[in-house]
DNA sequence: CCTTGACCTGTTATGATATTACATAGATAT
DNA sequence: ATATCTATGTAATATCATAACAGGTCAAGG
């Protein structure tokens, strides 16, 4: 007789050893794609802050990005990154992490989208799941009260399995 | 023959008229009973600052909130509203709105507890809503990247019946 | 009683985050 | 080429939040 153990966890890339490098590239790729078929330009300062963006499986803040533009060469005023980061944002190329007023990189441009975040308080990784069956619940819970929803932010503060585990 | 409409939504006392005096009344009774228990004292001005998020189904930014304390003749420095804010958020008589870097009284106090806040954009409402199905939803989407849930924000925004019936 | 120590309040100063307003430059359309 | 729209840069300011310290209140233990 052999065991059904639970199937083991399915690592998101934020959590994950994973090809960062190609990871970042096909972001990039495909906000050029999403961004062809709006009449919008992914100018310079807006792609690099991306770039910026998607370095890491981390939340920067808007001041960190300012940073970084500034030593590229972009202006050095708050809202520099701010637009750019609007813009990114307005698009569905990056998210606003309110929980930490911080910006990070989309990882699923164009799809899905609506997406819970998990943040490590210990890594400060920060993955987007699958919120589906969240925003469900969420909609059921608000139509109760007759309320209709038209955004909302799902954030988790916790340990990502490294972390957990290291712990 | 009669139509079987759908049952009337419920509404959240944050949406609909009700006798807000003794609302606001019992939240302060609550929140001394709650006290009560525990080795902490609701002080003169924690005491008022959660007279003042229970005078609205609002929340309140801390500099709003640190203007009527000081009209009351207390201190007029920011640590003023932050310190009886983070109390009363600590001992959960009053929660954080992220979205609004806000604050709100809890309406639950003792109960339940880990609402999901819905916003109204129109008339600043705030409703907690329960949250166990969304939170339940969260924790297995979380559960299967291995992340573990320690906190968590779940905040929608848009329209509460009121308003979206006079759109 | 009166000292001690915990806790609370007040104030100063500063840090961190975000927006408004305006001027200039670059792209696009006629 | 010119008008128009969009994007960038900068200055100034608004808004949100915390650190550090001084003095006051109050209850417990001597
Ligand atoms: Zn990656
Ligand atoms: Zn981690
Ligand atoms: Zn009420
Ligand atoms: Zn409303």
């Amino acid at each position: 007789m052999h065991d059904h153990t639970p199937p083991p966890p399915k690592d998101d890339p934020a959590f994950a050893k994973h090809d960062h490098h190609r990871c970042a590239g096909e972001g990039l790729a495909r906000a050029e794609e999403i961004l062809a078929g709006r009449k919008v330009r992914l100018t310079p300062v807006r792609r690099r802050t991306l770039e910026i963006l998607l370095e890491d499986h981390r939340a920067l803040g808007a001041y960190e990005v300012l940073e970084r533009l500034a030593a590229d060469g972009f202006g050095n005023q708050p809202p520099v990154a701010y637009r750019a980061l609007e813009f990114l944002v307005d698009h569905g190329l990056a998210h606003r992490v309110r929980r930490l007023n911080a910006f990070t990189a989309c990882r699923h441009s164009g799809q899905d989208h609506a997406p819970a975040f998990l943040i490590c308080r210990q890594c400060n990784a920060v993955a987007e799941a699958p919120a589906d069956a969240v925003r469900s619940a969420l909609d059921t819970t608000a139509d109760k009260l007759g309320f209709v929803i038209e955004r909302s932010n799902i954030e988790a503060l916790g340990l990502c399995p490294a972390c957990r585990d290291a712990a």
